[in-house]
DNA sequence: TAGCCGTGGCA
DNA sequence: TTGCCAAGGCT
C-alpha cells in the first residue's frame, strides 16, 4: 500500500482524545443544542470571549428559541439584549440574519455553507462552523485558534502568517479526518486546543496532546519573524469608545435621547456628532421625534 | 484590502 | 498603567 500525501493524521486522532477527556462543557456543544443556538453562540463569539457569552447566550434562546421569533421583533430589541457584548452590529446582523431564515429558509437554519456565506453577519469563519457544529458536514473549519495551532504544530511557527483564506482551508484539509464524526470533533478540538492550551500568550505546552509531535516544540520554539499585525489603536479617546457611549445610553432609555442628554456624554461636540453619524448611518440607532432611539 | 467596529480581563 | 488579546465580518 502507496504512502499517500493526506497523511492519516495522527495530530486529529490525539487532539480528539484529548478533547473528548478534557474539554469545557459548553451548552452550544450539547447534543440537544438547535442548529438556531449553535448560529446565536457563533455570533456572540465574534471577538468575544467564552466567559461574556456563556449567561448572554442562555438568556437569549430563552427569549428567542427560533430564528421566527427574533424575527417577529424589532430590531432594536436585539441591539437591547445584546447588552454590552460589544460590536452591536452583529446584534442587527443577528436580527437581519434571523428575519432572512425566517423569510427565505422557512424559518429552518440552511446547512450549505455557500446558503449559510449569503446571510448578514455570516463570513468564512461562521459559515462552516454552523455548517459543521450545527449539521455534522464534513468542512474545515479555520478561526485565529485553528490558524496559531496548525502554524506551531505543522509548520513550526510561532505565530500564524497574515490570514488567507484558500492556504488557510487547504492547511486545516490536511490534517481533517475522513470520517465525518471525527472531522466534526476535530474541528473543536482544534479550536479548543489554540483557546486553552496553544494560547496566543504562554502556551501551556506541558498540557498539550501533541507536545511530542509539535514542529514549533522541535525547532525549539522560534521567535516570529514575519510581518507584524498592526498594533490596535488606542480605545480611550476613540470615536469607538463614544459610540459606545452613545449605546449605552440608547439601551438604557425607553423614549427618545435628546441631544441635550447626549451632549453631557462627551466634551467634544464634533467627536460626538461624528460617533452619532455613524450610528445612524449603521442603523444602529434612529432619529425620533425629538431625538434618537434604537431600531 | 486595510481599517474599522465594543468591551473587559489579564500580564 | 498600558498594551495585548478574544470562536470575525464588512466596506
Amino acid at each position: 500500500m502507496p504512502e499517500i500525501a493526506t497523511a492519516p493524521a495522527p495530530v486529529a486522532g490525539a487532539v480528539n482524545a484529548w478533547f473528548r477527556k478534557s474539554a469545557r462543557p459548553l451548552p452550544w456543544r450539547e447534543p440537544g443544542c438547535s442548529p438556531w443556538g449553535i448560529v446565536v453562540s457563533e455570533f456572540m463569539l465574534q471577538q468575544t470571549p467564552v466567559a461574556r457569552v456563556l449567561p448572554q447566550w442562555q438568556a437569549w434562546l430563552e427569549r428567542w428559541p427560533t430564528p421566527a421569533s427574533l424575527a417577529a421583533v424589532p430590531s432594536g430589541e436585539a441591539v437591547r439584549a445584546w447588552n454590552r457584548l460589544g460590536y452591536p452590529r452583529r446584534a442587527l446582523w443577528l436580527h437581519a440574519c434571523a428575519v432572512t431564515i425566517a423569510e427565505q429558509h422557512g424559518g429552518v437554519v440552511p446547512a450549505d455553507v455557500d446558503e449559510l456565506l449569503a446571510l448578514p453577519g455570516i463570513g468564512p469563519y461562521t459559515a462552516r462552523a454552523v455548517a459543521a457544529f450545527a449539521y455534522g458536514i464534513r468542512v474545515p473549519v479555520v478561526d485565529t485558534n485553528v490558524r496559531r495551532v496548525l502554524a506551531r504544530a505543522i509548520d513550526g511557527r510561532a505565530e500564524p502568517a497574515p490570514p488567507a483564506a484558500a492556504r488557510d482551508l487547504a492547511a486545516m484539509s490536511a490534517q481533517l479526518p475522513a470520517d465525518a464524526t471525527e472531522a466534526r470533533v476535530f474541528n473543536a478540538a482544534a479550536m479548543e486546543l489554540g483557546a486553552v492550551v496553544c494560547t496566543a500568550r504562554a502556551p501551556r505546552c506541558d498540557e498539550c496532546p501533541i507536545a511530542a509531535v509539535c514542529a514549533w516544540r522541535a525547532a525549539g520554539y522560534p521567535a516570529y519573524d514575519g510581518p507584524r499585525r498592526a498594533a490596535q489603536k488606542k480605545y480611550e479617546g476613540s470615536d469607538r469608545q463614544v459610540r459606545g457611549l452613545i449605546m449605552r445610553e440608547l439601551r438604557a432609555a425607553h423614549i427618545p435621547v435628546t441631544d441635550a442628554e447626549l451632549a453631557g456624554l462627551w466634551p467634544d461636540a464634533a467627536q460626538l456628532t461624528r460617533a452619532l453619524d455613524g450610528l445612524l448611518a449603521d442603523g444602529l440607532a434612529v432619529a425620533a421625534d425629538g431625538g434618537y432611539t434604537l431600531p
